[in-house]
RNA sequence: GUGGGCGUAGCUCAGCUGGUAGAGCUCCUGGUUGUGGUCCAGGUGGUCGUGGGUUCGAGUCCCAUCGCUCACCCCA
């Protein structure tokens, strides 16, 4: 029992975990690299202001989630809990409102949260993240939906659903919001206690909650979807229609909401029935408002970010290629130290994967390291002036060979 | 922040109504006086989360505390 652990709600991602990782990383960069997103990685921390605003004041994640910290000088930096308001301080930045539109990026970046951990839930966790920034159509919004959706089935997560909604503007939103806080406040005789004591806090929670008589209060309650603007739900009729024409099954569900402040029109959520409570995997929306939000002209955006911590509890095995040894550097007596250590880094400057004995073993326990390590050949190097054993760790052969002729007998690849 | 469960070797765990620590796996060494995968033997490795208390004696009982974990909340 170590004195020091990893901070609460950190771990140390271990080799093996790290390889399914790998494999993640490759198939994300695979299926958004084929739409045409390109990588963008941005600092770890931000001016604490950009959240403020990008992710809004009033939010869970700018109240009481945040790392913030003064960097010494009386600035307030934070480390960033989510990527899309990075992106778009970016892309401001950068002037790529200049370039092609849409600018389309990806990411797969570590964010921060101060929240009391749980399966799936860390306060340092990593998603993949994608933005198309500069494009108002509902094709991009279901593009990104059928991205998300193809990479989480690349990576083989469970029992996946999609639950699909428009929040309609900013504008709209605020509307219904009253107008539902007012239907809460008329019904509160329906309702459970904790509904009631929420209403002014999160009224849409009334939605959810298992209580018999607050369900069957709210079976009258207005719906969200029933208030958009007529271009708005001409705009999700389309997104719809591009996803059914795609044979993208999801479910309408006019409860969803978005943790974050700047989502608009179109919004969306993959969850998986195998992880626990935390069963989001993966979701995001339309955020036409951010980029002026945040000092830009107006700008329509839209993106998604998924947890990579669930997207793996939620996947089954990957396969993960065990990492190959072409030779193992064996040493027959301390004296053949420099020799071995001499004909192992030649080897890799040849372009092998070598290794050597570095833990002073005895030669029976080089040969078991050498096999565990899954070395297809072994040298066993002499003292000076001896040759070199050769065996074909398959096989069991082995021969003598002079030292300088063994590499190009491993990169021959022969059977002896 | 609140509630449930759990904290014994690197890992997975055993330890009955209290008698001052065990197994399997891993690792190392030897059996093969310079050679792998099986087998056999031996060894390394633990302030039993921490601090108090009860007791002749506590891993085992009591209290506190810390940590992990699941859940509420919220979210990736």
């Amino acid at each position: 029992m170590s004195a020091i652990q990893a901070p609460r709600g950190t771990f140390d991602v271990l080799p093996a975990d790290a390889a399914r990782r790998a494999v993640l990383e490759d198939r994300a960069h695979r299926v958004l690299g084929a739409a045409g997103y390109a990588r963008i990685e941005t600092p770890t921390f931000e001016a604490t202001e950009l959240f403020a605003r990008g992710v809004g004041e009033s939010t869970d994640i700018v109240q009481k989630e945040m790392y913030t910290f003064d960097d010494g000088g009386g600035r307030s930096l934070t480390l960033r809990p989510e990527g899309t308001a990075p992106v778009c301080r970016a892309y401001l930045e950068h002037g790529m409102h200049k370039l092609a539109q849409p600018v389309k990026l990806w990411y797969l970046s570590s964010f921060y949260r101060a929240e009391a951990p749980q399966r799936g839930r860390y306060r340092q966790f990593w998603q993949v993240g994608a933005e198309a920034i500069g494009s108002p159509s509902a094709e991009t919004d279901a593009e990104l939906i059928l991205l998300l959706a193809e990479l989480l089935g690349t990576v083989g997560v469970r029992e996946v659903r999609l639950r699909l909604s428009s929040l309609g503007t900013p504008a709209t939103r605020a509307e219904y919001r009253e107008e539902l806080t007012a239907f809460l406040h008329a019904h509160e005789d329906g309702l459970s206690p904790e509904v009631v004591s929420r209403i002014d806090l999160n009224p849409m929670r009334a939605f959810d909650a298992d209580d018999r008589s607050t369900a069957a209060t709210m079976r009258d309650a207005p719906l969200l979807l029933d208030r958009l603007a007529p271009a708005d739900a001409e705009h999700f009729a389309r997104v719809r229609e591009l996803l059914d024409a795609a044979e993208q099954p999801y479910e309408l569900d006019p409860t969803l909401v978005r943790g974050l402040d700047y989502y608009a029109r179109t919004v969306f959520e993959f969850a998986s029935d195998a992880l626990g409570a935390q069963s989001g995997v993966g979701g995001g929306g339309r955020y036409d408002g951010l980029i002026e939000q945040l000092g830009g002209s107006p700008t329509p955006a839209s993106g998604w970010a998924a947890g990579v911590e669930r997207m793996l509890l939620a996947a089954g095995d990957l396969p993960v290629a065990a990492e190959a040894v072409d030779l193992f550097v064996a040493q027959a007596a301390p004296e053949a130290a420099s020799g071995a250590f001499a004909l192992a880094h030649e080897a890799r400057h040849a372009g092998l994967r070598a290794q050597m004995e570095l833990a002073g073993r005895s030669l029976k326990g080089q040969l078991r390291h050498a096999d565990r390590v899954g070395a297809r050949y072994v040298a066993i190097v002499g003292p000076p002036g001896e040759g070199v054993g050769f065996r074909d760790m398959e096989s069991g052969d082995q021969t003598e060979l002079e030292a300088r002729s063994v590499i190009a007998r491993v990169l021959r690849g022969s059977s002896l």
